[in-house]
DNA sequence: CGTACTTTTGAATCGCATCAAATCTGGTGG
DNA sequence: CCACCAGATTTGATGCGATTCAAAAGTACG
């Protein structure tokens, strides 16, 4: 069904990409704690997170890391199409891989094939929506409701797979690592949440 | 220097968009309490802020309402481009103006004005980074730092106009108006903040 | 002039941050 | 294989800061 030669690429680029760019794409492994940019260089290579888990994160005054976004596959500074510098770092949480695809390709790509200029936008108009969700949820009180607020939005069925472990997505929800391991704890106990094969449950649909 | 048809229309959105549109652009009145769009209903028309104060809400479970955005000046639901329905409340905040341009005759543009697609990519590329910088700001602890973080990522040198007070402001920064303007005081205690016409003044400039 | 809203201050309570320490885990090298 | 280490996980105690509830004073607007 599927060309051989795509199977490299996961089907979301597959759809989103035209094929003059899906040629250029280059996989790369990256490795934990690997910095794939860093706040201030240059934008050159679009990334796209296909296996682990990258952060982007910028430090705060008191040399605070905040975290900005965690993703395990999808594109990463997609924003900084049009920037002459990164406003954050992108930070490798656990082994995985990336794909890069040059930066002036998407830009000519897109001022030349309006109906990617639309996919580009669809693409957009998400990431737009899920970072108001993730607003949202920073703007509830309790952690417990944050985390079940995060499972709801993000996961599929109730279900939220955990890359590596609780403590990224603790930075993730706003909130320490212990308030985060407390309450998920608190949760389990009253039967609201079970950990099954590396993932959090909703138990109760609601 | 400006054709006098064009002076209803503030200046980026004369530069964001192409001609044909502009023409369409409908300038509306919008008063305190008016529900601009609903949870729930087709988006048909684009809507852009000119003058007064919106908010997009979502209610949480208890009722209580989650502030996801403030604006002054700017398109609202602009992620609803291509979306069935709309996923929060705008509701008018302090009596005002907008702009609403046809949803369809948008997307047509789009699809045939590559110029105007990069455009609009740019457009939210830049919403993609305020929300990101808004995340950082729900991630600070401390309602004083979130003020500032405001007020330094929003504001232009060190100054933010104050809409409609501060109870607005407390809503998008994720804390109770008591906290804020405890805060306010406080920072204004301490001679490194001020409240000159309207505005929210920090002197110490870091 | 009255009504509705914002602004302001006060007191009590609660949840989370913080600091500390023990246990568990996976991976490395001897 | 075992010792060992780094990091994740877990539990405990304490304090601070924000929420919450309450109430008063200021302010805009019809």
């Amino acid at each position: 069904m599927t060309d051989p030669a795509d199977k490299r690429l996961p089907a979301p680029l597959r759809k989103l990409l035209p094929a003059e760019l899906q040629a250029l794409c280059a996989v790369a492994p990256c490795t934990r704690g690997e910095l794939l940019f860093a706040q201030g260089k240059k934008p050159t290579r679009m990334l796209y997170v296909t296996a682990g888990e990258v952060v982007l994160q910028r430090m705060g005054r008191q040399g605070e890391s905040v975290v900005l976004q965690r993703s395990r596959h999808g594109f990463i500074g997609e924003a900084s199409l049009d920037s002459a510098r990164y406003h954050c770092d992108a930070l490798v949480i656990t082994s995985g891989a990336v794909i890069a695809i040059p930066m002036d390709a998407i830009k000519r790509s897109l001022a030349a094939d309006s109906a990617f200029a639309s996919r580009w936008i669809a693409m957009l108009n998400h990431e737009v929506k899920r970072l108001r969700a993730q607003c949202e949820r920073l703007s509830l009180r309790g952690v417990k409701e944050r985390l079940l607020h995060l499972i709801e939005t993000e996961g599929g069925e109730g279900r939220l797979p955990l890359g590596s472990g609780l403590k990224s997505m603790a930075a993730e929800l706003g909130v320490t690592h212990e308030a985060l391991y407390r309450a998920v704890a608190e949760l389990e106990k009253h039967g609201r949440l079970r950990r099954r094969e590396n993932c959090l449950v909703v138990v109760g649909g609601v």
